[in-house]
DNA sequence: CAAAAGTTGAGAACGATTATCAGTAGCGAT
DNA sequence: ATCGCTACTGATAATCGTTCTCAACTTTTG
């Protein structure tokens, strides 16, 4: 339970900028993994690892927003509102919607210091079947 | 992204009943390695796949909550309110105080039908610096 | 242009979790 | 009490996502 400290990119290659495009084209959240596949097939010879350096600094410095799906793999995504906020997101598809929660930050914070909690963060995240893929699983 | 299904036990045997105990004399959440780890320290010759097993059991039928560490991973705890809930985790000592959250419940489902997510769940969990912890801290 | 240092990429290493499979032990029936 | 059917166990191998290693390679600066 320690919280470790990731660090900023300091030189502008083209390898970072074409995941940061990569992650904007998307949808919304993809894994590393998924994001260096579709850059593979693109033949570009960027490296897995690289992607995953890059993920990593474009969280860092707050470019984009990650979250761990419900099965251990961390999700990333361009994020277009700046400041804090929470997502929706398909668990089919990876589509996420950013949701405004005003009364649920007020809530947990309320509720940290009830308790006697400081220095309190919250996880707050829907996961669900977005339209267009229950349409598609009802039909399968 | 694919959602597993879980079983739930048939039969009782000691080793279930241990990790129940062990999991039971626990502050807040552990993981399973550790859980393991405690067990081994009592002699017991119990195996790690059984302790992950046992944690999955327990946490199908209901007798015990489990959910993501941010380093991502699986942390159980013996829940005493048999109900849904969510926790407030001290993020240095593990503690967890259960939290009831109403008001939240009903905004997480509202939120996905406007958006015409179905099939929703959501995780929500509020992690912090217990007072004590808090106090260890400032004293450093 | 050349040296200095951040970056890259292939593959090894890692840590948590799950699968494999032969041996073991609940538990209902006898 | 014992028998048999199976679920369960545990040692180990396998998986999977992620990070590390390190030599080769750019980018930046002088």
């Amino acid at each position: 339970m320690t919280t470790p400290t990731p660090r900023a990119p300091q030189r502008t290659t083209w390898q970072r900028e074409r995941v940061r495009e990569a992650l904007a084209d998307a949808r919304g959240f993809v894994s590393a993994q998924t994001l260096h596949a579709t850059l593979r097939e693109d033949n570009t010879g960027i490296g897995l690892a690289t992607v995953y350096r890059a993920l990593a600094g474009l969280a860092a410095t707050g470019e984009a927003d990650s979250l761990q799906s419900p099965e251990g793999e961390n999700l990333y995504r361009a994020c277009a509102s700046p400041g804090h906020h929470h997502h929706l997101i398909c668990r089919s598809c990876g589509l996420a919607v950013e949701i405004e929660a005003s009364q649920v930050e007020v809530w947990a914070r309320r509720t940290a210091e009830q308790h006697g909690f400081s220095d309190a963060q919250h996880i707050v995240d829907i996961f669900g079947l977005c339209a267009t893929c229950a349409r598609a699983r009802s039909r399968a």
